[in-house]
RNA sequence: GGCGACGUAGCCAAGCGGUCUAAGGCGGGGGAUUGCAAAUCCCUUAUUCCCGGGUUCAAAUCCCGGCGUCGCCUCCA
């Protein structure tokens, strides 16, 4: 297996630090604000490469963390006129229930920065000792100069990052490039913890050292996050966290490309954010997921309801042709499951492993998916029909995608979306089968312009009836 | 200004020195099927990979220069 590793920024195989098993944390969200798109574009990857590396036969340990102490919490509070405990936890409600759609794996553990606050003043303490850190009036800094590999990770050099550095007013820093590990509390309605250097709170940065080191030891296989955490994020967590310890701290480093808007990113700052109940009137999540993993993780992604449409277009076909071919040949889970170990599906499963092995390049992945299906196709076979949905049933247990029919899961995509649309367009799924019926009867009876105008009016919604052996089919389209 | 990534068919997007007369999806064109039908089926749609040099027996893939786009350097997935 081989990964693109940020640091050093070449593909390197992936050999774990404990054979077999992975440990791999995640940066989360700091939650002062409902989840966009955006980090979408970061969790559905990441979701897919911990699944596969479960499928692969590793151990993992996933680790995804909330931080829920930090300025911009502090400040949501004061707006919302709650405490930050109240918007940390609201949040993280909002975006258990936002996330839930996608069908991701729950992380191993998701810690939250303050119930770790012990963790991090221990972290804080070696540091200082070790002589990488030094107080002043309470507020703990980092000092950048006493750590000779800083910006290796991002590629930046010190005397460059000093060109754009900045000292807030207030901060004592010996240097403009050091950062915060302890703030000192400065307002009454700011939560603190006690600390060797007074009352306090941790600064960002230090939360993911404390807590990756604690749920994955002090050196550990992978680290992931969004390409804008590289720096300073990810870039302070290697200083702070080898300062403290003497050893490497993550070995490989993942970043997920970031999604852009009309050639903008997506960002709170630039307020032009969608969020998932949006993202859920328009879209089906399985759409959204194949839509966000068919890029390389690493990759840019323009967001546009165009891009995304063409990408519901392919898996309304290939789902709707799987189902009523599948139909068809009265294929049943039996036999599907009796060609788990059949050599062609095995064949097509290390096919589909060697691209995702190459830096989990799942567009090459999926590709794979579809040429297979038309083969299938083209042979008119029922067995290797079998074969197919046989090799899906596995691929959807690799990496939770292209499951949606009925054979493989129990569900069917065509009709979750079918049903979807009935909602967006506020029509009843009764009415809808109602209708289908009645044109069925019309068509009997040879009144074609009527049915036609049924036909019509179900287009509206956006649902298009085929008419096929076994009766009316009911498809998703849209223009 | 510094650092990084990228520029492949009408659109989206793989490709990491030969198997590339370039995967896959969407779209387009022609035909089959159909009461009709945008679904399905069959055929078709880049001799070419931003531009100009170079390295090599061999380059979309490596190097140099140019043009363009995006991201990071401040909070950010």
């Amino acid at each position: 297996m081989k990964i693109k590793n940020t640091y050093g920024g070449s593909y390197q195989d992936f050999i774990p630090l404990r054979k077999d098993e992975v440990g791999i944390y995640v940066c989360g969200l700091t939650v002062y604000d409902r989840i966009h798109i955006g980090h979408l574009r970061s969790f559905i990857p990441f979701d897919i490469i911990v699944r596969y590396m479960k499928f692969r036969g590793f151990k993992v340990t996933f680790v995804r963390n909330f931080t829920d102490i930090d300025d911009k919490i502090i400040s949501r509070a004061r707006e919302e006129g709650i405490s930050p405990y109240d918007v940390a936890s609201k949040y993280i409600n909002l975006f258990r229930e936002d996330i839930a759609h996608f069908e991701l794996l729950t992380p191993d553990f998701e810690p939250k920065v303050t119930d770790h606050i012990a963790d991090i003043i221990e972290l804080i303490k070696k540091i200082i000792n070790n002589g990488y850190a030094y107080v002043v009036d309470g507020d703990v800094y980092f000092h950048v100069p006493s750590f000779k590999d800083y910006g290796k990770l991002s590629g930046i050099s010190t005397e460059n990052m000093l060109a754009g550095a900045r000292v807030e007013p207030g901060e004592n820093k010996k240097n403009p490039l050091d950062f915060a590990l302890w703030k000192a509390k400065k307002y009454e309605d700011e939560p603190s913890w006690k600390s060797p250097w007074g009352e306090g709170r941790p600064g960002w940065h230090i939360e993911c050292s404390a807590m990756s080191m604690k749920y994955l030891g002090e050196e550990f296989d992978i680290h992931g996050g969004g390409q804008d955490l590289i720096f300073p994020h990810h870039e302070n967590e290697i200083a702070q966290s080898r300062a403290a310890t003497g050893k490497g701290f993550a070995k490989y480093w993942l970043h997920t490309g970031h999604l852009t808007l009309k050639g903008e990113k997506m960002s709170k700052s630039l307020g032009n954010v969608i969020d998932v109940p949006q993202l859920l009137k328009k879209f089906h999540p399985e759409v959204i997921k194949f839509s966000l993993a068919k890029y390389h993780y690493r990759s840019p992604v323009e967001f546009s309801d165009d891009n995304m449409k063409k990408d519901e277009k392919a898996l309304i076909n290939f789902y709707y042709t799987l189902e009523f071919e599948s139909e068809k040949a009265k294929i049943t889970e039996d036999q599907i499951e009796k060609m788990r170990d059949d050599s062609r599906v095995k064949e097509l499963l290390n096919s589909f492993c060697s691209f995702m092995d190459d830096d989990f390049n799942s567009p090459s992945a999926f590709s794979l998916v579809f040429s297979a299906f038309e083969e299938v196709r083209k042979s008119n076979s029922k067995d290797e029909l079998i074969r197919f949905l046989s090799f899906l049933k596995r691929i959807y247990e690799a990496i939770g995608l292209f499951g949606k029919v009925p054979l493989i899961s129990q569900k069917s995509f065509i009709e979750e979306e079918v049903i979807r649309r009935c909602k967006e367009y506020g029509i009843s799924y009764d009415e809808v089968c109602k209708l289908v019926e009645k044109r069925e009867e019309l068509r009997r009876q040879k009144k074609f312009q009527e049915a036609d105008e049924i036909r019509k009016k179900l287009l509206n919604v956006g649902i298009y009836l085929q008419d096929t052996i076994f009766g009316a089919k009911k498809i998703p389209y849209s223009e």
